[in-house]
RNA sequence: CGGGGCAUAGCGCAGUUUGGUAGCGCAUCUGCUUUGGGAGCAGAGGGUCGCAGGUUCAAAUCCUGCUGCCCCGACCA
């Protein structure tokens, strides 16, 4: 392609809006404008990447034996409807009716209409089936952030994988690690699989690849010792066990006036205790119930835990005055100690304390002297606290990193939920009727271009991986008005095409330096440059964008050195 | 949904406090000079000042309402 016929607007300045850098560089080296709030153009530059980024999930989707489908973006409700996801999805699916009424979506997943497919399926033998597609997906976010990170339409490769058994869901999956495993690799990611919750999605198992990086939103607890390595949501650590005195024969009422933090009380002079004598009351409202979620004041509530854990349609934070209500006082000096008749849901870490401090229901008081086991009427013990630095690996004892990460790709198992929803059965070899056991699995396809932005960047610009790159080699004609300068730069720009490699010409009426700067911000991996002065001696120069070595290549036989540093470097 | 900020030319911004009919840099177009890391000079084009009301002789500027966008939090496959 000829830069001077070209469409790629680069922008001297950041935009004022962008705060991530990927989004800063994708917008001034020309890939990507925004329309509104999470929706995003792809420009000519911008597509070639994501065509490559296609081009190798569909390699290795194919590998494990993926057929490739596309399923519309716009759903009838009804399908939605059958696996009850129509309304739990709630604002963050796109639902609109069309002109004559009827009420229809925008795909946010494709579990329900892959599935209508799946039950054409009838008999064991045609299982198993990996299938997949690149389309577009819409998520009404509440908050779109960090330009391409976090968008609400995009585009995914979504697959599904249909087995007779577990055992057969257990081979899909893993095959599909290991292909995702391959995709990273091909990426240029280090990425990190944890153990996940699986939310929404419902099912048994789930991993997340998880690629290190401060615009990242997810926070991973990983063990160096032994590869220990999970989501916060889902992450679970070892912690000193506490040494309680034997405390009072029963709770204490104190006053704690203007004590309204578990930091004001551990400072408070008359009675106050440090955090991790203290249990944390929250209220939480599920399914219209009020529940109470007691955990040590020093832990923090690893909310997805919770809402893994109690099966509820709705769970939410209750406000300050249903709390008021449910309890007489408000928060900062609430507990369970004599909390009649309201579900009590405590952390593990708390199990066995005595001699506490908490709340007595009462504004400006506290209980001390209190006893979880006697005193309090804990209705389930679960593991709820978000793990943090330091604390033991719950698989070796040693000391637990947590890193910020942003989520490249989510594999689930999924199980026989949306088969038995949407009636996709075969017949087994015993001839009976059984549900298909499925597995979904994601990478978005726009996040990872821009994950790539993020792990391969410097203060010149984007530095684009061989494999992903919009184009491999850019010539920059530094005289284009000086014919031997264009007549070499066109032989080896016609050479390199014809040997299959991506070139961009810069034949424009540029002085050298904007050539440089533009070559640098777009991040091709390879440059030639072409110029009077290099041609005097014949020779080219040939610069690598990432380490910015230099070497001089002979005109004669610079297309070939070329096409061979490309090639060694494609994977 | 709660808190904060912003909205003026394609991009980045000033002008708003104290109302007087819109400006700077980059980009674009023309000419000349220049040409190996974002050139110089001269000239030119381009703006319903987010939208709708209101106050006023006069509104980018003051008042009211709305919309959009960004950030923090909540939320989130």
């Amino acid at each position: 392609m000829r830069w001077s016929t070209s469409f790629i607007p680069t922008l001297r300045d950041d935009p004022a809006d962008a705060e991530a850098v990927s989004h800063k560089l994708l917008v001034r080296a020309g890939f990507a404008r925004q329309l509104m709030s999470g929706v995003y153009s792809l420009l000519p530059l911008g597509l070639r990447v994501s065509d490559k980024i296609e081009a190798i999930i569909r390699d290795e989707m194919n590998r494990i034996g993926g057929q490739q489908f596309r399923l519309p973006c716009l759903h009838p409700k009804e399908v939605w409807e059958r696996s009850g996801r129509w309304e739990k999805m709630g604002g963050e699916m796109f639902q609109f009716e069309d002109r004559r009424g009827s009420e229809v979506g925008l795909g946010m997943t494709h579990e329900e209409i892959f599935t209508h497919l799946v039950a054409e399926l009838g008999s064991y033998k045609q299982l198993p089936q990996i299938w997949y597609q690149f389309q577009s997906k819409f998520r009404d976010e509440p908050r779109p952030k960090s330009g391409l990170l976090r968008v609400r339409e995009f585009t995914m490769k979504d697959s599904y994988s249909m087995d007779i058994d577990p055992e057969g869901l257990d081979l899909a999956f893993d095959a599909h690690f290991k292909a995702y495993r391959r995709i990273f690799s091909r990426l240029g990611f280090e990425i990190v699989a944890v153990e996940a919750s699986s939310g929404s999605m419902g099912g048994d198992q789930s991993v997340e690849f998880m690629l290190r990086t401060d615009a990242g939103e997810d926070r991973v607890a990983a063990c160096g010792a032994c590869g220990y390595a999970a989501n916060v949501e889902k992450a679970t650590s070892s912690i000193e066990p506490a040494e309680d005195g034997v405390g009072l024969t029963s709770p204490e009422k104190f006053a704690t006036p203007g004590v309204r933090t578990i930091a004001d009380l551990s400072n408070f002079k008359e009675g106050g205790v440090p955090a991790d004598r203290q249990i944390k009351t929250l209220v939480y409202v599920v399914d219209g119930k009020t529940v109470l979620v007691l955990l040590r004041g020093d832990h923090v509530l690893a909310e997805q835990k919770l809402i893994d854990n109690v099966e509820a349609k709705e769970l939410r934070p209750a406000h300050e005055q249903e709390i008021q209500s449910a309890l007489g006082a408000r928060p900062g000096s609430l507990g369970a100690v004599g909390a009649e008749g309201l579900f009590v849901i405590a952390d593990e870490a708390l199990r066995g304390r005595r001699d506490m401090v908490t709340g007595a229901n009462e504004d400006g008081f506290h209980l001390r002297g209190v006893e979880i086991h006697r005193d309090i009427e804990v209705g389930g013990w679960l593991d709820l606290r978000e793990v943090s630095v330091g604390e033991g690996c719950p698989t070796c004892g040693e000391s637990l990193d947590v890193y910020k990460c942003l989520e490249v790709g989510h594999i689930f198992k999924l199980g026989t939920f949306y088969s038995e929803a949407m009636g996709a059965q075969v017949l087994n070899s015993n001839g009976k009727s059984v549900p298909i056991v499925m597995g979904s699995y994601g990478i978005g396809v726009d996040r990872n271009l821009a994950a790539v932005v993020e792990s391969n960047h410097d203060e010149s610009g984007i530095v684009w991986p061989v494999n992903v790159a919009p184009f491999e080699v850019v010539i920059t004609v530094v005289k284009p008005k000086d014919v031997k300068c264009l007549e070499a730069s066109e032989r080896i720009y016609e050479a390199l095409q014809e040997d299959g490699i991506d070139v961009l010409l810069d034949d424009r009426d540029e002085r050298p330096g904007v050539k440089f700067k533009d070559a640098d911000l777009i991040g091709i991996p390879f440059r030639v440059t072409v110029g009077p002065k290099g041609l005097e001696n014949g020779v080219v120069e040939f610069k690598s964008r990432r380490d910015g070595e230099t070497r001089d290549l002979e005109l004669v036989r610079a297309s070939v050195t070329i096409r061979e540093s490309v090639l060694d470097q494609r994977r």
